[in-house]
DNA sequence: TGCACTAGCCTGTATATACAACCTGTCCGC
DNA sequence: GCGGACAGGTTGTATATACAGGCTAGTGCA
């Protein structure tokens, strides 16, 4: 074997996907089993294992134990986008970040707060607001809420240096997260918050935060809709396409 | 081996997450190496090479080689929304889905279209307005432009019966997608198709698509703000949570 | 005819072995 | 003192082998 060759199971998993791309195997036809491909190829059946099971990993093909192995349903369309990280994704464009504490306090939860976190209401939270701003242009309007149980320390943090969502991630893993992109017409302390003109949306990411196995952060963020874009690339199951190709971006003037 | 056991490489990864989970192991700290892991574990060093590249491939941990193995620094907030097939959507839902074709056309491409599709000025397209419907109300307004070299017979298809993103798929699987969400004002055709209110938002998502290693298709998918959201379920790289569990909602009546 | 069993293929996992490529620290010669 | 060679550990890949367990079709018996 060539030294400067791509690995086998690299080359066998791009020869499948090179025959389900131009239509030689379609959905639902018959993939060669590992042992045909063991005669057809010649390599060994580990290999051939190998190649298979990562195409099933990435989507393109089903396998069934004891009857074979199949192309996958074509998924339509499933797009998507990557939302990161304000502070990252500021920090990612070489631009700069800063961030306005509006304001920051320990509260009961109220009735709604209480439905996201599934916590009981009147539970101790810290409510914080906060501006980012990136090269100084108001960017994003942060309204958050923290379980306090969570993070006992949440007050004394310094958010004009670390971001809430760093700071809950330096506390324990993020598990998982729920979120949810709307457009709306922003209310009047953010309209000015963010310096928007009457009449112009916004782009509202509300996000549900979950570590140790609870919510731990529900937080409504406000973007600009003339400044502010979410951006995503997406590359079908298993294109060997880094991760980091997703990008958030922002038009900043 | 007990019969009713997990698989060992699974039984591996998980302790390496639950170690990583509890705090045993940092973020950059050193991974036990595949041998250190054949002598305290008992497994060969192909099971435990198995398991350390699929927590790699799920992103728990970073292999240098020659090196080592080491926990990957938390990716603090990286959530993501997918965006899926309107009509899927809607059927997943349970609902019916209509289609009114608002107009199907062969054009020359504009500037903005040529340049979005990476191609010359006064290439030869096909313009498609279509108004989707869910239980009769309208909740996308897709503005469509197709490579009509890709997809000559595109002015003959039933959109009513079948998106016009399930029949790219169906002539050459997609191979990726880059999309931008943004929130904006509609212009007065838009805001009447989609039966608007005046001064309400829409949630617009320019999607470009790719087949067979070009863009093939352009579109402007309008959603109206007040029925409409973008949801979407993060779970970290190998929580093994199905992908179906990533859903795109809309908020009917 | 109908049913149970089995042969044979399939995937899934586990192991031992082997070699290549990569990285780092050390030792030796200049 | 400096630099290059080298040893030893690490990951990455490839193979042969083995056995378990799932599924199907066909055989043969009642």
């Amino acid at each position: 074997m060539n030294v400067h060759a791509k690995p086998r199971y690299q080359q066998l998993k791009e020869l499948i996907i090179e025959q389900i791309s131009n239509g030689d195997l379609r959905p639902r036809d018959r993939v060669p089993s590992e042992n045909e491909l063991v005669g057809s190829t010649g390599v060994s059946r580990m290999t051939a294992n190998r190649a298979m099971r990562e195409l099933t990993d990435e989507g393109y093909v089903e396998r069934v134990a004891g009857v074979g192995t199949f192309v996958a349903d074509l998924k339509a369309a499933s797009h998507v986008l990557e939302v990161r990280n304000i502070a990252d994704e500021i920090a990612h464009r070489g631009h700069t970040h800063t961030a306005v504490v509006l304001s920051r306090a320990a509260e009961r939860a109220d009735a709604e707060v209480a439905n996201a976190l599934r916590v009981e209401e009147g539970e101790k939270v810290f409510h914080l607001v906060i501006v980012h701003k990136e090269n100084g242009a108001p960017i994003q309007h942060e309204n958050r809420y923290v379980l306090a149980a969570f993070a006992p320390d949440c007050l004394e943090q310094d958010f004009t240096r670390i971001t809430p969502s760093a700071h809950l991630s330096a506390i324990s893993p993020l598990q998982e997260a729920e979120q949810i992109v709307q457009a709306v017409m922003p209310d009047r302390p953010v309209r000015k918050n963010l310096q928007m003109n009457e009449g112009e949306p916004c782009l509202l990411v509300r996000r549900l935060t979950w570590a140790q196995g609870r919510p731990v952060s529900f937080a409504r963020l406000y973007h600009p809709g003339e400044r502010f874009e979410l951006a995503g690339r997406y590359a079908p199951p298993g294109m060997r396409r880094s991760r980091r190709d997703s990008i958030t971006k922002v038009e900043s003037e």
